[in-house]
DNA sequence: AAAAGTGTGCTAATTTTTTAGCATATTCTT
DNA sequence: AAGAATATGCTAAAAAATTAGCACACTTTT
């Protein structure tokens, strides 16, 4: 089983990737669905097949068919993504990059977002204290 | 000239518009360094031609040489890019993923950077009000 | 229980990506 | 100004990704 670290996935790897991230796990047919420009059910599936073997997909079978999910789990994988995008486009600095999503955004943020965000950064500045 | 929207890109070529956006601006020698696991130096060229090509970056001559820079602006790219990763990853709370991110870097963040994190949120209360 | 529907496994072909090589032009150094 | 170094343009080959087809197994419906 080779490693998920590996982060070395194909356009159409990634797309299937987030799909189930997004979801938590899916099945074939769902993925299908979701992809925007679907090829055909049986590329799907291949693709999904060769995700497995790369150690980025596990599957549990629910009757007849394979639901998929990921190996490594969202937690881990989100933050890796977050830290990814914080680096390459705000230099590391994740107050720029909550203020391009807060800005830009364009009052999309709720208060109570808003409010969410602000006793996060709290209580992280008392554990600091 | 294609549409730079059509994010459709191949690994490489997201590897490389990393290395530019976080810089940038770019030489093809510069991206040569900067990739992971780079292949030859003309393999590098001939993917920022096509990069080119393609209508994500364009170019401007510093004597001898090309100098690389996005043709969409960090600014609009970054945007995106984090929306993305907060669509996908935290069903679009943009709070989650600043808690993963601040409860994740384990205490990486400094007081600073706290403090300019709240600042943003408190303006954005307020003018939201 | 037979037919229809849906799922998987495997395989192969096409397309895209990735890589490198060579010829030529320009700049820098001696 | 001649040689060395460094750039680019173009081309072609190799590798990887993407796609689809077919055979067979299992459920579900009639």
């Amino acid at each position: 089983m080779p490693d998920p670290n590996s982060r070395q996935l194909s356009r159409r790897e990634r797309q299937i990737m987030d799909i189930v991230y997004a979801r938590g796990e899916a099945a074939a047919a769902e993925v299908h669905e979701a992809l925007p420009d679907a090829p055909s059910y049986s590329s799907v599936r291949a693709l999904l097949r060769i995700l497995e073997e790369k150690g980025h997909l596990k599957h549990r079978e629910d009757g007849p068919r394979y639901i998929f999910m990921p190996t490594e789990p969202r937690a881990k994988a989100s933050r890796s993504a977050l830290q990814r995008v914080v680096q390459t486009f705000f230099d590391g600095s994740l107050s720029s990059a909550v203020a391009a999503l807060v800005d830009g955004e364009g009052g999309k943020l709720s208060a109570e977002e808003l409010q969410r965000i602000e006793a996060i950064i709290k209580a992280a500045r008392n554990r600091s204290k």
